[in-house]
DNA sequence: TTTGGTGCAAAATTTTTGCACCGCG
DNA sequence: CGCGGTGCAAAAATTTTGCACCAAA
């Protein structure tokens, strides 16, 4: 069902260890969920299957640490349109894709790999193009593009 | 002070008749608010701009504005990461840019122009290319670097 | 007069905060 | 013991909704 493998779910435990965090059951919970899943998932979620393994923790522990996952990077926060933020699990950094294609209908939101064509080059090349002309310190970046997707362009 | 000519006020000034709304006070304050700026402004900072122009609307009936004015597409709503909607005049089609530099310390925004380099053209070519992969309408897309800028690297 | 639009207040939703308590180091 | 971490409940912040009233076609 996970489609980290076993190496990345252990960087993501001494990712944590090396920040003097500890890897606390709830902490752990929501590494493993988002993990597990592979998707993007709003806080609520997130407390509603953390509410189903013993000790997930309360909502606000989730919003907690959640922040706290955010700032270390191990988790990847953005907004898809719905006043909602959503939570994926971070990869490593060469690795990170941040794409997504969001149903404006039924605000599903599709991965798509960055290594479809040369987008990582351009982003990469565009990042360091951006980081002279305005002086600014990129640190990650998202690409969304909004439209209506196979399934609702069907059913209307 | 505006940044948008004559000809693209009423260029919105119409799209709004054509979908037979009526242009009120409410709506034509947002639109100019937001041409005026040139920025993207929380519906709150809309609602207290709009409070100092006589008949302003109220808050709700600002949200209400900015939901109908971003389905008709006069104007973009995007989120910068703080749990906040923002909304931006919409240019026309062809001309439309929502690329930015989100400061992650001070929540700034820059605004950059997707006509350095070849953006526009990779960005044309990558929704040809998803749109047919996924079977996905696409309507309009937005690209986000995150990061720390100028000042507040300096300010630390 | 009919329908679209407004404004106020109340409600809903998402997120944050205060505080007492728990447990690892 | 001290401090990081948790959980509950209360509060804050943003956005949505209900309803009476207004005004343009």
């Amino acid at each position: 069902m996970t489609d980290l493998s076993d190496r990345e779910i252990s960087w993501h435990y001494n990712s944590l260890n090396k920040y003097c965090c500890r890897l606390t059951k709830p902490r752990r919970a929501i590494l493993d969920i988002l993990s597990d899943t592979g998707r993007h998932l709003s806080a609520d979620q997130i407390y509603k299957e953390a509410s189903k393994i013993s000790s997930g923790g309360g909502l606000s522990t989730i919003y907690r640490n959640l922040e706290l996952l955010v700032r270390i990077g191990l988790v990847w926060k953005f907004e898809a349109g719905d006043n909602k933020a959503r939570y994926e699990i971070a990869k490593r950094p060469d690795e990170s894709h941040h794409h997504h294609l969001i149903c404006k209908k039924c605000n599903s939101i599709i991965d798509y790999s960055d290594s479809i064509g040369n987008e990582k080059d351009f982003i990469r090349e565009r990042e360091k193009k951006l980081s002279s002309i305005y002086n600014f310190k990129i640190e990650n970046h998202s690409i969304d593009f909004f439209g209506v997707c196979h399934t609702c362009s069907k059913n209307k």
